[in-house]
RNA sequence: GGGCGAUUGGCGCAGUGGUAGCGCAGCAGCUUUACACGCUGUGGGUCGGGGGUUCGAAUCCCUCAUCGCCCA
């Protein structure tokens, strides 16, 4: 048998029990087995892109869901975490053009076709698009794999389709000719959402203009966009500006494109309301080919729309001999140049302005007029009333006001992608040779009854039909089918019942057994920045084709930033790739780590230092439950309520407490108090308290015994696939006999001992199966090994632990049938606390007085009761005491330090060596600070108002402190005053 | 310009009216019945500034400042 591994080693443990929890199918949800006892549980996942790689944003995004799985899967639950991944329509058809391009493959997209870009695309998305749900695997991630969905699958797009085609009755969608948002790198037009503000430095440029009508008056116009100046077709001024208003209905020159021959271009200036007097020269040059604003004044003006910039961003020839061909920016210079030629240019000075990036492509969009599919959003009311009303709730909840604020301000969504990736429109139209014939063809469509929705205009007619077989009658038919995919997020809106088989036929989907159970899921957990383009069009669709919420909760998780606040990526390099974390500190120490450093609506500043204080929180469970181990004896033996020590009944009631902490914490989905309180429950209490007052009964191991128990991953019972315990028949069973006889007294003495060592380690099986239990959520992989390792497993039912800790039944706050029959009465808490307060103040003589903590010394204490034999030898333990004399008429002598504790009076003889010097200055230290304290209280109590107003306890409270303060006072006094003698 | 959030020890955070806390880092000591990925002890903050309410303010109100996010 190999030696006890020191350490955890998370390598080799999370892979196989992963693997396990595969083959038990313990992630595979099953609606049947939804009751009123076991009530739904459901989350979707936040579908990743299918061409991602794992981020820590990820990491952090699906331990929250994993957590929350979980433990609603502890609770008794039936669990269905669905995932699945997205089309990302941008991204991935980029990602593919790029690497084709790069191979020498293609110069562009044309080369190859529509039809064989596509087909590329899905080999590439068979290649690697199941990737990044590998990776969640190797996070822990228990999602119900059988049910992985993609936005592209055949039933998911027939889902969008049918959604499209039933808002396109609606006449909800609709097609227009309007100012869109233009990815000119792209060349796509994007929705509102993809549009982030960015501020950049440029210019204004400051030119003048000659009045026609009035020679040798002139206008100054300020812009920073003077290439575009060959699209204006008018100015405007403000008809109340008392500057401008006599000069409307005049024109002026146009200085751009320089004609040849010089005639230049007469515009109009028009008087229009929404001009802003302080705005630069209050004269505003109107673009409506190029400029939203510009493109409604044109409008109202009906002024022509005169192209210049072409969709790739280049000029065109309508921007003069000069500038044609040019780029953008490049035309921007150089129309620079031509003012400052002609002498137009007066002043040009640096100016800061936001600037409209396209969040794919980051390059800035450029607005421009093209016909395009637009929806006019549904179900808003109810949608905005369930987050208003708090039928749902968001965490935290000041994103509900974003979300109100947005919801009341929403514009149309441009839906149309001038892409090939993705869902294409279902709508076919034909022109037919007259309007008689396409009148013919209506009857032919009509027949087609609600398979078909179509509107003829004249000699047109567009369709839209989601329904295979009138889509090959199109095909046949010489219709054409409209070019453009719909934005990714028209189909990812649909992701919480469209995973679930949605059909849209309310008599299936009645019958339809997983929609029915788990929709609507109970929590979502995603990021604030996909609030509007993801969440609020959950909610909407939810309630049109569900009739119902999507989701009862939405936690909003933080943005992961590097320890300096700087947002993560790959430019700054300060984005650690979590697979290389998880290689070198394990997936459970990466998920403690990052759910310690993420509290409630805060960003989280990553540091390696936190996984690796996973890692080492991981250790020291190892290793308690190795220690625990060691001392042999029955797993989970039977507690004996006569002979639990206040220690005993101290960590119980810690127990007690943890477990309605972390309740609170779940409830308010608050995940770092939670980490916070198994930290301190596990190190503080359970270790460095619990453990250690437990050496004082536990047997000192023989020098020459055979090496304890074992805990490794041999013996740790992982099930064959017939469910049989495979490892245990042929491996040493996990605990050897009972504890061994030790001490020199008698049978009965020894007989004794061995059972209260006993009684110890069956409280250590109880409060670690508890905290095994505890942490399962946040850290699987481990607990699962130590679940089994432990024994633990071994007599549980397998739907309730006996087959995994998953299925373990989450504690409960002890009841009070339990506190009665353990007597866990608070003042076990009080006492106990009190004495290790005494042990503090003892070791900090101890240090004081720089004795080696290995040195053992003779205390004496003054106790103003009596103690327990028990209590005694832990207070010496703890001490670590070569004595421990109780004498209350102790009167302490020369060289002796002492401390005043909430027990009573410790005193450590010094034999000698004190320093007289030294040991007064602390002392006087101390002294300053008691006599501070006692300044602030008595000035309270002075206070004539404070005594009248005051609710009696805090007053109370108040005198109690004085009182303890003045005694500390007393005793240190007394002290210095020795020393003088 | 509007809205939201943050500002507490070197760093990260908790604390919503009653003695300022936790973790990390720091310092000192320690192979002590598991764990040096550990143990013990310890220093360090007038809670961003100013004003107000209150017997009492990190906490409530006003105001200013700085940083961040969202919207226009």
């Amino acid at each position: 048998m190999s030696e006890i591994p020191k350490a955890n080693e998370p390598q080799s443990v999370e892979s196989k029990w992963y693997d396990f929890w595969l083959k038990q199918e313990c992630f595979t949800a099953d609606p049947a087995r939804v009751s009123a006892t076991r009530p739904a549980y459901s989350i979707v996942i936040p579908p990743p892109n299918v061409t991602g790689v794992l981020t820590l944003g990820h990491v952090l995004n699906n331990t929250i869901q994993d957590i929350l799985a979980r433990k609603a899967r502890m609770d008794g639950k039936e669990v269905l975490w669905l995932p699945g991944t997205d089309h990302a329509g941008i991204a991935t058809q980029n990602v593919v053009e790029k690497t084709m391009k790069k191979a020498g493959e293609i110069k562009h997209r044309n080369d190859l076709g529509r039809e064989a870009l596509v087909a590329k695309i899905w080999d590439w998305k068979e290649k690697y698009g199941g990737i990044i749900l590998q990776q969640l695997k190797a996070l822990g991630a228990s999602c119900d794999w059988t049910r992985t969905r993609f936005t592209m699958d055949p039933e998911y797009s027939r889902c969008v389709q049918k959604v499209f085609v039933d808002l396109y009755k609606k006449g909800l969608i609709y097609r227009g000719k309007r100012m869109v948002n233009w990815c000119p790198a792209s060349l796509t037009a994007l929705s509102d959402e993809e549009v982030t503000m960015k501020e950049q430095k440029g210019f204004m440029y400051h030119f003048k203009v000659e009045v026609a009508e009035v020679p040798g008056t002139f206008l100054t116009i300020a812009t920073t966009r003077p290439e575009t100046i060959p699209g204006d077709t008018a100015v405007a001024v403000n008809p109340k500006d008392p500057r401008y208003a006599h000069l409307i209905g005049k024109h002026i020159v146009r200085p751009l494109p320089v004609e040849v021959p010089r005639e230049q271009k007469l515009i109009p200036i028009i008087g229009d309301d929404h001009v802003d007097f302080e705005f630069g020269t209050g004269v505003l040059k109107v673009t409506p080919a190029h400029d939203k604003a510009d493109f409604e004044i044109g409008q109202r003006h009906q002024l022509p729309v005169v192209e210049v910039i072409e969709a790739d961003g280049k000029m065109n020839a309508l921007a003069g001999q000069d500038l044609n061909g040019l780029d953008r920016f490049a035309a921007r210079k150089l129309a620079v140049e031509k003012l400052t030629e002609l002498g137009s240019l007066e002043k040009q000075e640096p100016y800061t302005n936001n600037v409209g990036y396209s969040e794919r492509a980051d390059v800035p969009i450029e607005p421009r007029l093209s016909e395009q599919w637009f929806l006019k959003y549904p179900s808003v009311d109810a949608s905005k009333k369930c987050v208003a009303g708090g039928e749902m709730k968001f965490f935290p909840d000041r994103w509900a006001k974003v979300y109100d604020h947005w919801m009341g301000g929403i514009q149309d969504w441009c839906i149309s992608r001038q892409l090939w990736w993705g869902h294409r429109i279902p709508v076919w139209t034909a022109e037919f040779p007259s309007e008689e014939i396409a009148k013919q063809s209506e009857v032919l469509l009509r027949e087609l009854g609600d398979k078909v929705t179509f509107h003829r205009e004249g000699k047109k007619i567009s369709a839209a039909t989601a329904h295979d077989g009138t889509e090959h009658f199109f095909a046949m038919h010489g219709w054409h089918q409209d070019p453009d995919v719909l934005d990714t997020w028209f189909s990812s809106w649909l992701w919480p019942f469209a995973t679930m088989g949605w059909t849209g036929d309310k008599d299936t989907d009645a019958k339809n057994p997983t929609l029915q159970a788990f929709y609507p899921t109970t929590d979502l957990v995603t990021g604030p920045d996909i609030i509007f383009f993801w969440v609020a069009r959950m909610i909407m669709a939810g309630y049109e084709y569900m009739g119902d919420l999507p989701f009862r909760n939405v936690y909003f998780t933080g943005i992961i930033r590097d320890k300096q606040g700087r947002k993560m990526s790959k430019s700054l390099g300060n984005s650690p790739d979590p697979l290389d974390l998880i290689a070198k500190y394990g997936a459970d120490a990466l998920r403690f780590g990052v759910m310690r450093a993420a509290p409630l609506g805060q960003d989280i500043l990553f540091d390696e230092q936190n996984v690796e204080l996973g890692r080492n929180f991981c250790n020291k469970l190892w290793n308690a439950c190795r220690f625990r181990q060691m001392q042999g004896g029955e797993a989970q033996g039977e507690i004996d309520v006569s002979k639990l020590r206040s220690d005993d009944k101290w960590i119980l009631l810690k127990l007690h407490a943890a477990i309605k902490e972390l309740d609170t914490a779940f409830a308010e989905y608050r995940f770092s108090d939670a980490t916070a309180t198994l930290y301190r429950f596990f190190y503080s209490e359970y270790c460095d308290w619990y453990v250690e007052s437990c050496k004082a009964v536990l047997p000192r191991p023989a020098t020459d015994a055979p090496s304890p128990s074992p805990l490794n991953g041999e013996r740790a019972g992982v099930r064959g696939e017939d469910g049989q315990d495979a490892g245990a028949v042929e491996n040493t069973p996990p605990h050897p006999g009972p504890l061994p006889p030790v001490g020199r007294g008698g049978e009965g003495e020894d007989a004794r001992k061995a059972a209260a060592a006993a009684n110890v380690v069956a409280v250590m099986d109880f409060v670690l199966s508890h905290t095994l239990r505890l942490f399962h959520p946040f850290v699987p992989f481990i607990t699962e090994e130590l679940w089994h390792g432990m024994g633990y497993a071994t007599d549980m039912p397998d739907a309730q632990g006996g087959k995994s800790i998953m299925h373990a039944p989450w504690p409960k706050p002890f009841d009070t049938d339990f506190r009665d029959h353990y007597s866990l009465d608070d003042c076990y808490l009080e006492f106990v606390n009190a004495k290790f307060d005494l042990v503090s103040k003892g070791r900090n003589l101890r240090a004081e007085a720089r004795i080696a903590a290995n040195k053992k010394v003779k205390f004496i204490f003054k106790s103003d009761r009596d103690l327990p034999p028990n209590d005694i030898e832990v207070i010496k333990l703890l001490l670590n005491a070569e004595t421990l004399e109780i004498n209350p008429e102790y009167v302490p002598g020369k060289n002796v330090s002492s401390v005043k504790a909430e027990m009573g009076e410790l005193y450590l003889p010094l034999e000698g060596h004190v320093d007289v010097a030294g040991e007064t200055v602390r002392l006087a230290k101390e002294l300053e600070k008691i006599v501070v304290e006692i300044t602030k209280v008595e000035q309270k109590l002075a206070n004539p108002s404070f005594a009248q107003k005051v609710p009696a306890e805090v007053l109370t409270e108040h005198r109690k402190r004085l009182e303890d303060w003045i005694a500390k006072r007393d005793h240190v006094q007394k002290a210095i005053d020795g020393l003088k003698e």
